[in-house]
DNA sequence: TGAATTGCGTTATGATATAACGTATGGTAC
DNA sequence: GTACCATACGTTATATCATAACGCAATTCA
């Protein structure tokens, strides 16, 4: 009996939400919308925009988030996140492992740097590339 | 007499990285690989695939820059940068303008989050979305 | 009940990126 | 000089990522 996963919202995720989020839980590497769709043809979900449509509501309500050095996803790694992007991404070039981090000193040095500049910085991309703890001992 | 661009190792740009690199500098915002190919077919470049080598010998030599988070590219606005992608980005999401920035700082705490992580960084993504001086203030 | 909202399904298309192949050119060994 | 190599270029085709435009179904609420 797996628990009913809900939005920060309270709602409950919709049948195509469910299948999208399930297979990205699933999987230990970020997938493509594509390759999600792969994975849920056979629960009914026939193309890619059902895909892309549940992966929106996904993103912006920070139960998954987008990796746009791989225009792929992931589910949240945390209970959750807001969609405002305070998350960081180590991404493995060997095996692909992601890990999701929060560094607030790292937000701190950007919201820093946003007001000597006077940008309005609405949302952060931040994504290492590299090798993984694991990748780099072999 | 505009001076003759070289590359980071002294050898000079070839034809069609000085066509790219040319339509980089004289955009006011990010262009494409698409964009770019239509800013120099009438040069001879005519294809797509033209236009990918040549950015990938500039991204990777510093002298252009690819934001992820755009898929598009834009010319280093300093001297150069190597390829580590040490510098990071903010996108006006009003008039597109991109400002590069350089922080030391910030590395810092990326590179003391990857040695605590025993990850080996290879290049960092870093891009702020938001509004620029100008766009808040009207 | 009937209008508004939201999600779903289908088809088609647009936008971004690379594979596979051969040709041209410049340097270097002999 | 010529055989060889490495690098850039050109052409065609194709792969991959993302959205437009339309109508239908279910839910909410006046
Ligand atoms: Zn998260
Ligand atoms: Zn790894
Ligand atoms: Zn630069
Ligand atoms: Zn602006």
């Amino acid at each position: 009996m797996t628990a009913q996963k809900d939005m920060p919202d309270g709602r409950a995720l919709t049948k195509n939400e469910t299948l999208v989020f399930s297979a990205l839980e699933a999987a230990d590497q970020p997938l493509s919308a594509y390759a999600i769709l792969d994975r849920v043809r056979d629960r009914g979900v026939r193309a890619p925009v059902q895909v892309y449509r549940a992966l929106d509501r996904l993103v912006a309500s920070g139960l998954a988030h987008r990796l746009e050095s791989l225009n792929a996803f992931v589910a949240c790694a945390h209970p959750h996140c807001d969609a405002r992007g305070q998350t960081a991404f180590a991404i493995c070039e060997r095996c692909g492992k992601v890990t999701e981090f929060a560094d607030p000193a790292l937000d701190g040095h950007l919201a820093a740097w946003a007001d000597k500049a006077d940008f309005d910085a609405h949302s952060t991309t931040v994504e290492l590339h590299g090798l993984c703890s694991d990748c780099r001992a072999t």
